[in-house]
DNA sequence: CGTAATCGTTGGGACCACCAACGATTACGC
DNA sequence: GCGTAATCGTTGGTGGTCCCAACGATTACG
């Protein structure tokens, strides 16, 4: 049988916010399918602990730039599977102080290796210096952007 | 009063799919604004169907990348609004023929500049010639991928 | 001619980003 | 000091994008 194509148009194609966004999708598929039962929220919470130390969850939400809702869900699941320790903060009783287990330190390096892993399939085309490059325009995009959002 | 800053952990901070990921994050909200009461569901199908005329609903969805459920949805929204039609396909009884309508060619217009200006707003911080870069090097992270997909 | 494939449609699920409101607590301005 | 503003955690949502499964109808293939 003759297999259909259908190219995506020329004119979609060459959108930069539309590749950006294509390439986030499958950016995601990929890291979603090496950390198996984590999801990307669960594992930027372990590594923003354990590169920060022990925080307060609005401290994870504004250096994982994560809403404070959805820094309790994460949380909470990494809490029910022993990963992090959620209590109290003595000095500000309105804050929880949230703390990376061995446990959670130990499944942290192993989600660091499948991250890695991630990058090997997502960026397989480009030789590393076309992966520097690329990581640094992006990250300059990022700055700037991140950086209107905090002073706005 | 002092603004907290809990800057991103240099550990998230350099891992190219979550840059991907972030900055498609920005770039979505952008091009969300720019394009009101569109989505870019809406956006895609309107720019394919000007770019390789009128077809099916299936050819839509392997040109935008889209499931074909979410193509029936966004011909539903436009056709409602009478940017494009549905009719029968005489030849294949099976299939649709989606069309532009000219008001939906005259909405396509507007929306092309402001996705235009959303790039603007998107790169602001780069260069023509290093948005040309960025370009190419996503376009060859897409190629790989969306090629991968098609003979898998 | 029987089986496989395609088409449109319906009805979902998962994940991520985001928002509003609340009680409790702390910091700030006067 | 005290009233007001801001912050914290929590609950309970919304919307958008990406997927999947199944169905009847229709067409293509062996």
């Amino acid at each position: 049988m003759m297999p259909i194509d259908d190219p995506t148009p020329e004119r979609l194609r060459r959108i930069p916010s539309r590749q950006l966004t294509q390439a986030a999708a499958h950016a995601h598929r990929i890291v979603a399918h090496r950390l198996a039962d984590f999801r990307t929220h669960h594992y930027a919470v372990m590594a923003a602990l354990d590169e920060a130390g022990p925080c307060s969850q609005a401290a994870l939400g504004r250096m994982c730039r994560m809403d404070r809702s959805d820094i309790v869900t994460a949380v909470d699941d990494l809490a029910a599977r022993g990963l992090v320790v959620r209590s109290p903060d003595e000095t500000d009783r309105r804050r929880n102080t949230v703390s990376l287990t061995p446990e959670g330190s130990g499944m942290l390096r192993h989600l660091d290796e499948q991250v890695r892993l991630a990058q090997d399939d997502l960026f397989e085309p480009l030789s590393p210096e076309e992966r520097a490059h690329l990581a640094s325009l992006l990250g300059r995009v990022l700055e700037y952007h991140t950086h209107l959002d905090g002073t706005h």
